[in-house]
RNA sequence: GCGCCUUUAGCUCAAUGGUAGAGCAUCGGACUUUUAAUCCGCUGGUUCUGGGUUCGAGUCCCAGAGGGCGCACCA
């Protein structure tokens, strides 16, 4: 595979400069060893505090005022290191709190303890126990009564001021980027908040959290070319899922009425500023529900999560403030479309037609007519949708899981949310009636033997499912990524994922 | 896949085709309330890779690699 080689091995790899860097740390690791301080001895550390605690326990502790007797001990990287002469050190601790300043003075610490310290470097991860004050320049302090090493940075860490700025640095060395880049830790903290805050709507509201498998014969319910892996054992070929809608709707066939997973998806296709090969998605179906419920459900679940991290019920998103005040703006498909682009619904219906405003639009032809329907609606209407906004009533060319809106063959009970001009959700009351679905599976053979390789091959094992009767479901989906990018004003994937896929690095030209 | 931009010290960035530099970090020195500590001093380079043009290339040309942006693709 391709793995970096272990950093000692290529020491002559690194620039003179570097390898200096190095050696200055090694010796410090030496001097540690030979004053008792060896640092990767050290299994654990007893930790009875963190910064942020502190800070906020010890806000109101004025400098003049007698330092409280309590000794903590917390544990974190050592950020920034200022001497004063030779007898007194000032330090910044991280923690993942936050940070908090320690005093180290040789008169409180000791003559062997502090000459440990003095051999300690930025980047180094120490344990420290000491009481608080607030300095003369009015920052609360550590006062340092003992210290540990618990672990030694043999390598330099990127500029304290500058930071780490290099993009592609960044991601293919994420560990550096949270260290040193305080906003990128908050933004992946956000993300955990809410997934979990997702996980708890959902919980309370009696959903059951499953887990569906992501090797599957055949991946289907959305369109998209699979990834494709062998299982040796059985000697057959299998795809990564492309959605987990199927599986799911079988749990509801099954009986568990309400059910939901918070899952990675995974599709082979391009990587750009909204798009990674494996992404997050949430999908929930609701067993007796319709997809105006859903729409309940769904607002009730952004206007939550926004009032956890935005301005109330105002988002801030790129420099706009964005309104999730309920409820949030609504307009049928085919009314954005006459009112944005002044386009008829009976011509948009026609494939004929589609066609020729695609056309006029300027936009490339599209091999099929709910293709078409997209790009219009992509040009015409996404560009004015800034404001969450449920757009309802979808053309049934494009919504092959849905169910037709009673009265009106041509659309479905199906709406996606937008919002600042992207789509956010996608919501819809699913089909149950198997002749139907047998019926729109085989249209898309169709098209996929016509040669549209993101259509999947029908799934009959589903279909046969359906027949033992499913109740009558709403489902949604919900881009976990792009709502975390929203959430957290980000504007690129990679910014919200830990690990954004990239090429394999270019200077790993060996192959052993 | 196509186009534009980009890659120089550990980090962040300079350098008309003419001796590769700065700040921070490191290293040495001064300083027992500093916080981008300050002050003094010394270091540090395969300019992404491989070719080419030229008396001379970080700079120009060709090819390749990584990254970014845009387009295309994308339920």
């Amino acid at each position: 595979m391709n793995r970096e080689p272990p950093p000692e091995s290529s020491a002559q790899k690194l620039g003179r400069r570097e390898s200096e860097l190095r050696a200055a740390r090694r010796a410090n690791l030496a001097a540690l060893r030979r004053l008792g301080y060896d640092p990767f001895a050290v299994t654990r550390f007893d930790v009875s505090a963190h910064a942020a605690e502190l800070s906020a326990r010890y806000a109101g502790l004025a400098a003049d005022a007698d330092p409280p007797q309590e000794r903590y001990a917390l544990a974190g990287r050592l950020m920034a290191i200022r001497k004063m002469g030779k007898k007194a050190i000032w330090s910044d601790l991280w923690d993942r709190s936050g940070r908090l300043q320690l005093y180290v003075r040789e008169d409180v610490l000791g003559a062997q303890a502090f000459a440990a310290f003095d051999a300690v470097d930025v980047g180094d991860i120490v344990g420290v126990g000491g009481t608080v004050f607030r300095s003369q320049k009015g920052e609360l302090t550590l006062r340092v009564f003992s210290f540990e090493v618990l672990a030694k940075a043999l390598a330099p860490l990127p500029d304290k001021w500058q930071g780490l700025v290099d993009v592609e640095k960044r991601y293919r060395r994420r560990y550096l980027d949270l260290i040193v880049n305080e906003e990128v830790r908050r933004t992946f903290v956000l993300r955990s908040r809410i997934l979990a805050e997702l996980r708890r709507f959902c919980d309370e509201r009696g959903f059951l959290e499953c887990e569906t498998p992501t090797l599957l014969h055949l991946a289907g319910g959305a369109l998209a070319r699979p990834f494709r892996t062998h299982h040796n054992a059985l000697d057959i070929e299998l795809d990564l899922r492309i959605a987990t809608e199927l599986n799911l709707k079988r749990l509801i066939v099954g009986g568990l009425e309400r059910v939901y997973e918070i899952g990675r998806i995974f599709r082979n296709e391009g990587i750009d500023r909204t798009h990674n090969p494996e992404f997050t998605m949430l999908e929930l179906y609701a067993a007796y529900w319709s997809v105006n419920e859903m729409m309940e459900f769904n607002e009730e679940l952004f206007a939550h999560l926004v009032s956890l991290v935005g301005k109330g019920e105002q988002l801030e998103f790129g420099g706009r403030l964005l309104s999730f005040k309920r409820p949030f703006k609504r307009i049928a498909y085919f009314e954005a479309l006459q009112r944005f682009g002044g386009l008829e619904r009976s011509r948009l219906l026609d494939p004929a037609g589609a066609a020729e405003v695609l056309t006029e639009l300027g936009l490339p032809p599209s091999q099929t007519h709910g293709q078409a329907l997209d790009k219009i609606f992509e040009r015409v209407a996404e560009p004015h949708l800034v404001d969450p906004t449920f757009v309802y009533d979808y053309p049934v060319v494009i919504s092959p899981l849905a169910k037709r809106k009673a009265g009106d063959p041509d659309v479905v009970d199906r709406y996606e949310l937008f919002g600042a001009n992207v789509e956010l959700s996608n919501a819809f009351t699913e089909l149950n009636d198997p002749d139907d679905q047998r019926a729109r599976f085989e249209a898309q053979a169709l098209e996929r033997t016509s040669g549209d390789t993101e259509v999947p091959p029908p799934d009959w094992d589903f279909v046969a499912a359906l027949e033992y009767g499913m109740p009558p479901t709403a489902g949604i989906g919900i881009g976990v990524d792009r709502l975390v990018m929203l959430l957290t004003d980000q504007h690129s994937i990679q910014d919200v994922l830990l690990f954004p896929l990239q090429r394999p690095p270019s200077h790993q030209t060996h192959s052993d």
